[in-house]
DNA sequence: TCATACTATATGCATATACATCTGTCCTTG
DNA sequence: CAAGGACAGATGTATATGCATATAGTATGA
């Protein structure tokens, strides 16, 4: 019995709103990645913390919150894990409130043994849809997450 | 004092990954979409599951898990709030192991009532995108999704 | 410099989701 | 038709997030 030449899964319609596009795509999306980073005992998630985090360098909270479009106060728990396995640490500034984030050297390698896994999946997003495609996918993202953002 | 001509917020760097510019996308527009629909007491995420159910009309739990990218089980927990509001309800086909979902009246006429306000925040994207890039941008979102879904 | 307002983060509570596993059905084959 | 496996959905458990509210620290003006 061969495989069949033509894939026979339904053309997985369009929904008319862009939320609900959106957030299938990112559901779809996610799963993806996971597959990929499982070997690494990290999910997308907490890796896209340590990949902003190597970015930006030391950040405050707040600010990473609005590099992700991330409710600050969600991300006092998202990095509390990230805490306990010594990937990032928090240090004070002078305003005593701020919590100032940074990568460990735990966390910058951790982050650079998952890279490749990581890359495995970009690749395959960017093979699969063509360079052009994925430029105009990323700005057109950029384009629909700022005009959300509250005024 | 007037307004500042040029807005200054920061222009929010694309990040060089696929998987967290959606996430960040889908948190920011969702949050759009539910300013909106909180006059209706419904979030984006619930509406949708009308919407798709008006969409698809009566469809087995499974399916419409396919059609949103859900896991199926989650759609089981998904679901019950909508149940118990007398939104959806599930009957029995021929075989006992299927849930076949629909909207009750009563479910008919929420998503109806709901409508508007979500029509503003789609239009709302609509309108800053254009409707070209609108256009591609489903079209890539798709293509995306597609390319994730398990083999 | 105190009261007040503002800011950054923490906490309580709620929803959205995933995956592993369980259970009840159904199907296939000896 | 019984045994074994495939399927659909339910449940246990965990993470990701948001919003409302509480707290601590800062800035400001009388």
């Amino acid at each position: 019995m061969r495989e069949k030449a033509v894939e026979s899964r339904t053309p997985l319609p369009l929904l008319p709103c862009t939320c609900a596009n959106l957030r299938r795509a990112a559901r779809a999306v996610t799963r993806l990645y996971n597959r990929e980073l499982q070997h690494d005992g990290i999910e997308v998630t907490q890796f896209t913390l340590l990949m902003a985090l190597n970015l930006t360098g030391e950040i405050p909270q707040g600010e990473l919150g609005k590099l992700l479009a991330l409710d600050s106060t969600s991300l006092t728990r998202m990095l509390a894990p990230l805490k306990k396995r010594g990937w990032v640490q928090a240090k004070e500034g002078g305003d005593r409130r701020l919590r100032i984030f940074g990568l460990t050297p735990a966390g910058r390698a951790k982050f650079e043994q998952s890279l490749p896994h990581w890359k495995r999946a970009q690749d395959r997003v960017q093979k699969a849809l063509g360079e052009k495609t994925m430029a105009r996918l990323s700005g057109s993202l950029m384009e629909v997450t700022r005009l959300s953002l509250p005024a």
